[in-house]
DNA sequence: ATTAAATTTGGACAAGTGTCCGATTTTATG
DNA sequence: CATAAAATCGGACACTTGTCCAAATTTAAT
């Protein structure tokens, strides 16, 4: 027989929920650094285990299996890029301010998440083989759709589908800035942002 | 003492290092068939031995290791694809027969080889990490530059800098495209060549 | 036909993989 | 403080991986 009041248990329950949804949360964010520098396919749980300081039962009693573990890092990319890129946004609403503010927002995180985002596409890549990570990539990429939508309608040119093909230009040169900055030819922040400007202003 | 002329101790020699050249082209479009399927992460030397109907030693009888395989079906890619490319821009000269003839054939890629463009766009992610698959990348890309380059010549709208813009603009609806042809919701070659068009047309 | 070279085989090998589990330690509860 | 539950560890496990090699077979040259 329990001697505690129901909700008494049912914070109890929730405490631990919460508590175990930050641990995921920070032996995720220790995993990225593996991921980031090694790649989905050369990172091996060891990896991580060594670079996160963790035991390799820890993993496994956090999570189900490796792509759950991967899907959880991706999902904490999400929150941190798209967040930032709304609210870029939010406090632009004329069409030149909407243009500056996304240029920058996107130029900024070349320079300094240029190994994060080299992990996304990664991913990205993985899901063209693997149905496991189709759904987050969904996700990931229709939020990306709806923030180039809104800034369609501030700059009073949203036609119908800006939203997709408008994601898939600026990702294209977004991807390709990245890689130049990873592989070789670094640029400083002005080249692209002013690149990326030019992409913007033929799209709005 | 050797009794034959040396012509022809070359042309033997020749033979057979052109013989084996041939060999090696048909293991890597056998390989190509396993790659295309399973991704670079997901296979193994024996997936290909399998689906290829080769022993194990072969592969490296003929190639030092995974890493050169891979690469010889890379290029493989790179001979076919980007021949194409160019043999449809040749007979093209004024704007708007360039941007058809691109749209035309790009489109009618996505639709018959979307299968083999998963793997490049596998690999390039690969390059990210791996510095060995890095020169075949920037090769290969920088064929597709330029034949975006020679398309802006022929509109006349040959800035500098638009082989690496366009190319990164195309490319980020070309990959969508495929992305979308393979993951979900394949459309027509009509739908898909009037989308190409409209960046083609926005860029020359 | 004989001999040398090239090709092909199938398996051995060590290293690395994801997964799982019993034992131990830490933390929270009464 | 005592006791149950949660957390953590480190290694065992079965399996896959790329690489390599000695032997067998096929091909070519004299």
């Amino acid at each position: 027989m329990s001697t505690v009041a129901p909700d008494k248990l049912q914070a109890r329950a929730d405490r631990k929920t919460r508590k175990r949804q930050e641990k995921k949360d920070l032996i995720a964010r220790s995993a990225m650094q593996a991921l980031q520098e090694l790649g989905y396919a050369n990172t091996s749980l060891r990896d991580i285990a060594a670079r996160a300081d963790l035991s390799l039962g820890m993993l496994h009693y956090y999570f189900e299996d490796r792509t759950q573990l991967i899907l959880h890092c991706v999902s904490l990319y999400k929150a941190a890029f798209i967040s930032g890129l709304e609210e870029a946004l939010q406090e632009a609403n004329d069409r030149e301010s909407v243009v500056n503010a996304l240029a920058n927002a996107l130029a900024t995180s070349i320079v300094e998440d240029a190994s994060t985002h080299r992990l996304w596409y990664d991913i990205r890549s993985q899901a063209l083989f693997d149905p496991a990570f189709r759904p987050m990539v969904r996700e990931l990429e229709a939020a990306l759709i709806s923030v180039v939508e809104t800034a369609g309608k501030k700059t009073g040119s949203a036609r119908p589908g800006t939203g997709e093909f408008g994601y898939a230009l600026i990702d294209g040169v977004f991807r390709y800035q990245m890689q130049n900055q990873i592989t070789g030819t670094p640029r400083d922040y002005e080249s692209l942002a002013r690149e990326m400007k030019a992409v913007l202003e033929t799209l709005f």
